[in-house]
DNA sequence: TGTACATCAGTGAACGCGCGTTCACTGATGTAC
DNA sequence: TGTACATCAGTGAACGCGCGTTCACTGATGTAC
């Protein structure tokens, strides 16, 4: 009987549209703030919510699981990135610039380094990621695809869309292996150098036409 | 006065001498390896002892702390990979090959991608690292360092050493970079085309002279 | 060769704590009348 | 405009569990006699 009341009675809008988007939202980017800064494993559910202003049973309200929401969050992060990387490259040339060199230059930065928390969750968590479940990884990895389709298209045309590819995997294996680098150094001056020799390397990958 | 008699009496050699350093040893060489499979956040004392044979009361008769294991674990395994580098490089030599290209290539295969327990500790854990203390994040840099030297001796005398070791980071950064992607990646026939171009980038960033 | 003893590597119970997840609930809200 | 009601986003206590660390202890060992 309840089914056929249900059934009929057309259903209401409880609170204001779009309300618990709002705050999934904030979640995810809390999230996505604390798993690049403390690690998946460094970051608890409960921590989580209290930096979004809430408490942690919440949570379930929003997310099948904390696996879920490190989907999700990876997912976001990327989409994000992808974004940035985008708009930085179209403003490199139309002032005629390099967009690919724009993008390196802005990926091996002392502020890039410094902020993992707002910065590429490839760098901040692959390790960690490459150790998760097979959903998780392919979170990461069609972000990453997305981000190297960038750099492939920025690449020279003489390449082929295959070698452009492949170069640019490399060109973005060397970003985060040179970010990570330069991350673990304590010698801050030595750490300033490998992201500068990280640039020129990236670049020369670039230019070679092979 | 049991000062005066422990000085007095010489000091008796307890078990078979060395014994103690095994087990230390053992420990030490169980905790790289689960460090490596599962992170350093995902590895307990308790299942590090079992593993050892031995139960999880014992860690505190050869560690200060689980850190001070880490630090341990770490320059072991940078000690470790320093020697199979060299003596990599010094076969491809004596049998008229590039000391650099074997060192690339071995690191930069599906064996050492599907083995991470067996492997290079930077690509494994370099994020996790980078957000740990100073002393732990500094035993990392000095193995990076020292395997960074190998690279750049082995790079064209024409550079210089400034400019090889600068080219040596970025090599080294492309290749802990690749290595992480590679383990990301779900797609088999993907993940090995990122090693071989990983592979091909290394070598024109080293064969480059600039 | 046999016994008493001191040593200390390793044992295992216990500590306080934070983890991910569940669940009965509360109370602010929009709708119906 | 005012009241009764159903909804459900968010609350907070509780769960079992594993964490790093401490500590009183055990028992295998080498030495002294």
């Amino acid at each position: 009987m309840s089914i056929i009341q249900s059934a009929r009675r057309e259903r209401p809008i409880r609170y204001e549209k779009g309300r618990k988007d709002q705050t999934r939202k904030r979640v995810v980017d809390v999230a996505s703030a604390q798993f690049r800064a403390k690690g998946i494993d460094g970051t608890g559910v409960a921590g989580l919510m209290a930096d979004a202003g809430l408490t942690h049973g919440g949570f379930y309200a929003h997310f099948k699981s904390k696996d879920d929401l490190v989907r999700e969050a990876l997912a976001a992060v990327s989409e994000r990135s992808l974004k940035t990387w985008k708009a930085e490259a179209e403003a490199a040339r139309e002032s005629g610039g390099d967009g690919l060199e724009a993008i390196i230059r802005r990926y091996l930065r002392t502020v890039h380094r410094d902020q993992p928390d707002r910065g590429c969750s490839v760098a901040a968590l692959a390790p960690e990621v490459a150790r998760n479940k097979p959903e998780i990884r392919a979170a990461m990895a069609e972000g990453a695809q997305d981000l190297v389709a960038v750099i492939a298209a920025e690449l020279p045309s003489s390449m082929g869309p295959d070698r452009a590819r492949d170069v640019a995997y490399a060109i973005f294996a060397l970003m985060i292996g040179t970010l990570q680098l330069a991350r673990v150094i304590p010698d801050e001056a030595l750490s300033d150098a490998v992201l500068r020799s990280g640039q020129d390397a990236a670049l020369r990958l670039a230019r070679q036409d092979g």
